[in-house]
DNA sequence: ATTAAAAATTAGGCTGACCTAAAAATAAAG
DNA sequence: CTTTATTTTTAGGTCAGCCTAATTTTTAAT
């Protein structure tokens, strides 16, 4: 059983390695987890001894299988919480992430089977990040983001990237919601950003904001 | 904001110390927690200088206001929590405790509120025990036992006293469920055991048993 | 009222999770 | 290929929350 600093660590270390399992620094984990390297270091010690992790001092962490496995439940957990907050509660988008924070450390396997069906076993979560599903395993899904969208074509919005709620609330500023319909107009050369129809209006993006949404 | 344990010690005090708040002794809260009295001296140190109890050596201790208000809230969220599981989830009535304990330390304000609201605002758990309103303030009910009950009368069951899973076990190996109607057929002069119609079955309910049975 | 028993507190230690400062290893620059 | 800069680790300290053992206070019993 994992502390919930532990759950925190491995959640970070499977977000941070992406799906190539590439290995972490220390120092992304500190700056992820606003914490300091030496305490990251102490950590990787512990969790590489609990086979959580493989730690190769100044080399890098990876998940082992089991750590792996862990931190797909913590975000299991934090997944179909937000989905719950949103859906039943009637959060807003932006508001969830933090009090998913701490429900997706709730040890209940029952509860959270429960949950999901309670929700309809959802894949997606608000944000439109996919639900690992009780195996760890994450439903694929053609993830394709505004930016690579090529002027003159129209898309559904799907998601955006979790994790910045200033991004989220920028998202919500603009009027842009789940499902709502984009056209690309243009795509400015010199720096990928776009012009944008929503609607009646017509937005721009910058590439970074176009490179956060998610479209279908 | 008070640290998990800190949660635990005042919700304890607020349950040991009764409607009456008399002040609870140290051996008393170590029971309760599973834990130390020497661990529970340390704490209550703390605690009293956090302003949240009262606290005279080898006196004991009682909650102020803002502990009593604190604790009221943890309790709140404990109840309506086991109020979301049995009736969203369909979790059994015995199985709730546990699982509350993990969520009552979820700190959101907002999420309490939603869920109440969800709930549609419940005056009662599961276990017929009355859930603090946000200010702390408990809906009075005339809590009644089924050993106040004299013999030929017929109740309904509102609840069981919470916190012995050993207890909700027993009563749900007897059958007996929420709003079903018992009726007093004799009550054992010399051990006040009782004699209960329920349904068909007669059952018999030791004078304990019968005391941690709330009726209507 | 004294003594024995029970309850509570103090003293001193341990662990998890953090920190700062110093040292060591790796990477970057001349 | 050294030297410098950056990253990482080690060393040593703090704090919350627990523990055991020893001491003190309170309560109960003669």
């Amino acid at each position: 059983m994992p502390s919930l600093s532990e759950e925190n660590y491995l959640k970070a270390i499977l977000f941070l390695s992406g799906q190539a399992q590439e290995p972490v620094s220390t120092s992304e984990l500190a700056a992820r987890l606003e914490t300091k390297a030496a305490s990251v270091t102490e950590m990787l010690r512990r969790l590489a001894e609990k086979k959580w992790v493989e730690y190769r001092p100044y080399k890098g962490v990876y998940l082992s299988p089991a750590g792996r496995d862990l931190a797909a439940k913590v975000l299991r957990k934090h997944r179909l919480w937000e989905t719950f907050l949103v859906e039943k509660l009637h959060f807003g988008w932006e508001e969830v992430h933090e009090v998913a924070e701490q429900l997706e450390h709730i040890s209940s396997p029952k509860l959270t089977e429960r949950l999901s069906a309670f929700l309809g076993h959802p894949e997606y979560d608000p944000h439109g990040d996919p639900i690992p599903d009780p195996n760890g395993v994450f439903p694929k899904r053609p993830k394709r983001t505004l930016s690579e969208v090529p002027a003159g074509e129209k898309v559904l919005v799907q998601g955006v990237r979790d994790g910045d709620s200033d991004f989220l609330r920028y998202v919500r500023q603009l009027g842009i919601a789940l499902g709502d319909e984009l056209e690309v107009e243009a795509v400015q050369p010199f720096d990928q950003s776009q012009q944008v129809r929503h609607g009646e209006r017509l937005l721009t993006l910058s590439a970074i904001a176009a490179a956060n949404i998610y479209v279908l």
